[in-house]
DNA sequence: TAGATTGTTAATCGATTAACAATC
DNA sequence: TAGATTGTTAATCGATTAACAATC
């Protein structure tokens, strides 16, 4: 037990919507610090690989990436013997392995939950196709956005939504709502069968409601590490 | 002009005498990891603001936002003794330090470069004044976008934009042009005085090509992030 | 005072790094 | 073989946790 239980609060601190609990995952063999650095490790070998460079040394890949070579050696180690002494990695092998562990590569299929700016935004980038997530669906509550055409999606009432996800065995739900009202559609979400959340309202959502995987984009947060990296550098002028 | 707040009052930190600027310690002190987590925080006590709470304990508040009470007042220390024995912390006092440390509550000036749907969402969400940022100018490179109004501000055309981040002194470039064009306008952004960039492309932008804060927002690798935490909970039940 | 809760210490845990033997 | 580079060890560094004395 991580806490110890004490008397009830005099106000219920976990009632307060838009701050939810992240829920630590832990007993995966591969360290969470070393998940964290895979996607960038992705990226930079695909460029590799668009490039048709075949082999890469510990050295040149931590250079691109902005590890230390030690640390990039460390982390591969989770990945087998793909390294050989020597000679370094084959960039195919190495895409391949991370691109399994990330879960790339398998298909998913996906609702996309608002259609303003923002969800019009994720449905017309290649973000998805990208990763092998399908849009399928595109739902929101405005009844001037429904019968508009996104993402080769006719835009439907969210009322439909749960039947629809439901039937069509949905994976994915993208939440792009601009408000507080994510909470609701996120509960609307609970026995569909959906099995992960991508979050990018303002409210952030906790994953022990449902169960299933959550991924917050807090923009705002983002913003603020922003701002105290300006402001740290406006300090060490002084 | 900027719009009026909504929900959320916003608290005029200067505006308190013996708080602002005095109790915390120089912001190059405290480590990266608890800088990270202050934005929860921030969120967690703007909540607590709202409802008026006016004292908040380390249990409570570690509670909030999935922490151990042990490492929230292992964080605290880098802001004083704001806490009281046997009382707990003022939440208000709280607030105010990690606000100054984040750097809300200072003014800033933005401009957005790339009028899409992404722009547009940006530039009509709350992010921007809630965190005391003014965006004071929209930029795009279609002649189409040039003309209409985005967040109040008439669309102009980017080759207008060093000119203009020049002679208004903007702080942050907010950039969210779909492409990998990211990587030109991010180099036109150099000698004109921006303190910090912003970036929403899907191209990755190096803080030492500037030598100014950058943020990149990843959402590729957050995607990654989701599909592997679901192929985990796929595997844990086989 | 008595109860509550911080602030801090020391122990633990985990992540990073440097170095080099193994070996391609 | 000779040069290159991995895989791994041991050392270091930093972050988290548990416990409790200090003290409100």
């Amino acid at each position: 037990m991580r806490r110890k239980d004490r008397e009830e609060p005099e106000f219920d601190i976990n009632a307060i919507p838009g701050i939810a609990g992240r829920n630590v995952r832990s007993g995966a063999e591969i360290p969470q610090s070393v998940i964290n650095r895979l996607p960038r490790y992705f990226r930079c070998l695909r460029e590799l690989l668009n490039r048709d460079i075949v082999k890469v040394s510990s050295e040149q890949l931590s250079q691109a990436v902005d590890v230390t070579a030690c640390q990039l050696r460390a982390d591969m180690k989770y990945f087998g013997g793909l390294g050989q002494r020597g000679y370094g990695y084959n960039v195919m092998k190495l895409y391949n392995s991370i691109s399994e562990v990330l879960g790339v590569g398998k298909k998913y299929t996906a609702v996309i939950v608002g259609a303003g700016n923002l969800g019009k935004a994720l449905a017309q980038s290649r973000l998805f196709e990208q990763r092998g997530v399908w849009i399928k669906g595109v739902f929101d509550i405005s009844k001037k956005k429904q019968g508009t055409t996104v993402a080769d999606s006719e835009v439907s009432d969210v009322s439909a939504m749960r039947g629809f996800c439901r039937d069509n065995g949905i994976d994915i739900a993208v939440i792009c709502c601009p408000s507080r009202s994510a909470e609701e559609l996120y509960s609307l979400i609970e026995g569909t069968g959906v099995k992960g959340v991508w979050n990018f309202s303002p409210s952030e959502l906790d994953p022990a409601v449902l169960g299933v995987p959550v991924v917050n984009i807090c923009t705002g947060d983002s913003l603020m590490l922003l701002t105290h990296e300006m402001s740290l550098k406006e300090n060490e002028k002084e």
